[in-house]
DNA sequence: AGTCCTCACCGG
DNA sequence: AACTCCGGTGAGGACT
């Protein structure tokens, strides 16, 4: 008996399967079977389900009712082993896979499709380039051998693992939904933005404070217009460069309380108003579409419904069934924590397996008492601050902590240099790549022209390229955020078997950087809080072995979300 | 009509 | 005091 099956959907609603070798290979018959779902589901004893993609085949099988123990998503691992393999751009297929094994002409990726608001199919999946079973085996046994060749086998084979778990959970969540009142989301969008008026246009307040701009410039204004707003500005005598929030609190002028205001209404009519709710909310739940492993860095993305940028005031309608409650926690100063674990910074260390305050702890100890001032320099060594106060803080961090500052330090040179840059689990950056528009988004690339800041007269010569430094910056910040993904993704797939083992009714149904959302019944609340408690702690062990570093949880039992913090 | 870009905000 | 790192979102406007 094998723990470990491949299986493959066929037209129809069949399947083909076959059970797997310790080394990847067949190690039976490759088996036909007319329905899927009673393939799958009659074989509960199967640890692992080998599968081309989650996206295609796993809403069917959970729409039927159907749950896994685990699988391995062999086009999330295709394209997690070409990364590490410095080959980002090439096609992740499985068909591209199987060409590239015999060099074959390799079939382009399809572009993907846009999400479909609501939609219960729970990843957006581009349209599947066909690939015989025969082929996909192949293709899985090679990838064993891949992950062999990998900088640490261990870990990569963690990763690929943990990431088909995300995608199990992904597709899981997206069935599940988050709790929504659409009555509450609409009670508080009247409060907030207004009634509607009949014939359209903006709700009542924006209305009125787009009187009071107009008003305060004496002529008529469209405060949704930055370039209308600077020229206002302008006609006042007065010079502002941009419109943004943070600029325009610095001018004095009376239109400016108002425009802020509006700003703000603005941003929550567009991005979260009725609209939204017409479109994401039905039968009471929010099911955004998942995207696990969507940034460079393995942070989730979702496509559609802007699941991770909720405004708090709009968390008002996160609410939980009657007799259930949300289970909100929230991993505390992640990024430091794991910066300590990876880069095993003996001062840090000890900080991080403190109980208590991280950022207190360290200023303690380099910044005499000054938590804010610690909090500054330990995110400034993270995200690269490169002038102000955080040049004289991040010295004090160094003298104190010098395996962690140098650590990041490491990344941002190798970022410089176009070096491959990894985080803990092997997760790995692409170098800037090819010099048109054809790049990775948000890698900074070197191109013939120059950049903005150079036009403007800030070059540095005889040091690195602005483009060169703004790599830095992202490499530095990619192995701390990328390591804190990896930590999270084996979190999350920890408390979702836990939860199951346990037998409860409880549910995930929220999860963001670092913070999750179970939904359960209120007699449930605490046993749920100790398994997220206990997930954290093993994810720190299995991502990072033996460290003394916790991962400590912020928790809240709520009926509403807004109630979390 | 469709695509791409900028702006400014939201979240971590 | 300044707006550093990672993203998604819609509107408006310039362009093809």
């Amino acid at each position: 008996m094998s723990d470990r099956w491949a299986v493959a959907a066929t037209d129809g609603g069949g399947a083909l399967l076959v059970p797997l070798g310790r080394d990847g290979r067949p190690s039976g018959d490759v088996r036909a079977e007319p329905d899927l779902v009673a393939a799958v589901g009659s074989r509960p004893e199967v640890g692992r389900w080998v599968w081309r993609s989650t996206a295609e085949i796993y809403p069917r099988l959970l729409g039927a009712g159907v749950r896994v123990e685990r699988c391995y998503d062999i086009e999330d691992a295709e394209s997690l082993l070409l990364g590490h393999e410095g080959r980002h751009g090439e096609p992740r297929s499985a068909a591209a896979a199987w060409a590239r094994l015999h060099d074959r002409p390799v079939p382009p990726d399809p572009p993907q499709r846009a999400a479909e608001p609501g939609s219960q199919s729970s990843l957006f999946e581009p349209q599947p380039v066909p690939v015989p079973f025969e082929d996909l085996l192949e293709v899985y046994a090679d990838q064993q051998r891949r992950h062999e060749a990998a900088e640490h086998p261990d870990r990569m084979r963690l990763l690929t693992a943990a990431e088909s778990a995300g995608m199990l959970v992904a597709a899981e969540m997206n069935g599940t939904g988050l709790p929504w009142r659409a009555d509450v989301h609409r009670a508080v969008l009247d409060e907030l933005l207004g009634e509607r008026y009949a014939g359209g246009g903006d709700p009542r307040r924006m209305a009125e404070l787009t009187d009071e701009i107009s008003a305060a410039f004496g002529r008529r204004v469209r405060p949704e217009l930055p370039a209308d707003v600077i020229r206002a500005f302008a006609q006042a005598g007065i010079k502002v460069k941009s419109t943004r929030r943070w600029e325009l609190a610095e001018v004095d002028h009376p239109a400016v309380e108002p425009l802020i205001a509006y700003k703000k209404l603005y941003r929550i009519h567009t991005a979260h108003g009725w609209g939204w709710l017409q479109d994401w909310v039905r039968g009471g739940r929010f099911r955004p579409q998942y995207l696990p492993g969507g940034t460079i860095t393995g942070r989730w993305v979702t496509n559609g419904g802007g699941a991770l940028q909720i405004p708090k005031v709009i968390r008002r309608a996160v609410i939980a069934d009657d007799g259930w409650r949300l289970v909100v926690a929230d991993a505390d100063q992640m990024e430091p924590r794991v910066l300590a674990a990876i880069s095993r910074d003996p001062g840090l260390m000890e900080v991080a397996g403190q109980p208590g305050d991280l950022y207190k702890a360290v200023s303690d100890r380099a910044f005499a008492g000054d938590r804010d001032m610690a909090k500054l320099a330990v995110l400034g060594a993270v995200y690269g601050q490169t002038s102000g106060d955080g040049l004289k803080n991040l010295a004090a961090l160094r003298r104190r902590f010098p395996r962690a500052v140098a650590y990041v330090d490491d990344a941002a040179r190798a970022g410089e240099e176009m070096r491959l840059v990894r985080t803990w689990l092997g997760r790995t950056c692409p170098p800037a790549v090819g010099s048109g528009d054809d790049g990775e988004a948000g890698i900074p690339q070197d191109d013939d022209r120059p950049s903005a800041a150079v036009r403007e007269g800030e070059f540095t010569p005889g040091y690195a390229s602005t483009n060169a430094r703004a790599r830095g910056r992202f490499t530095r910040n990619f192995v701390v955020q990328g390591s804190a993904a990896d930590w999270a993704l084996l979190m999350m797939a920890a408390l979702r078997q836990s939860l199951k083992a346990a037998g409860l009714r409880a549910e995930l149904v929220f999860f963001q950087h670092d913070e999750v959302i179970v939904h359960c019944p209120a007699e449930e609340a605490r046993t749920v809080a100790e398994a997220i408690r206990a997930a954290g702690d093993l994810a720190g062990r299995i991502a990072f072995g033996e460290t003394p570093v916790r991962f400590p949880f912020t928790t809240a039992v709520v009926e509403c979300y807004a109630d979390a913090k």
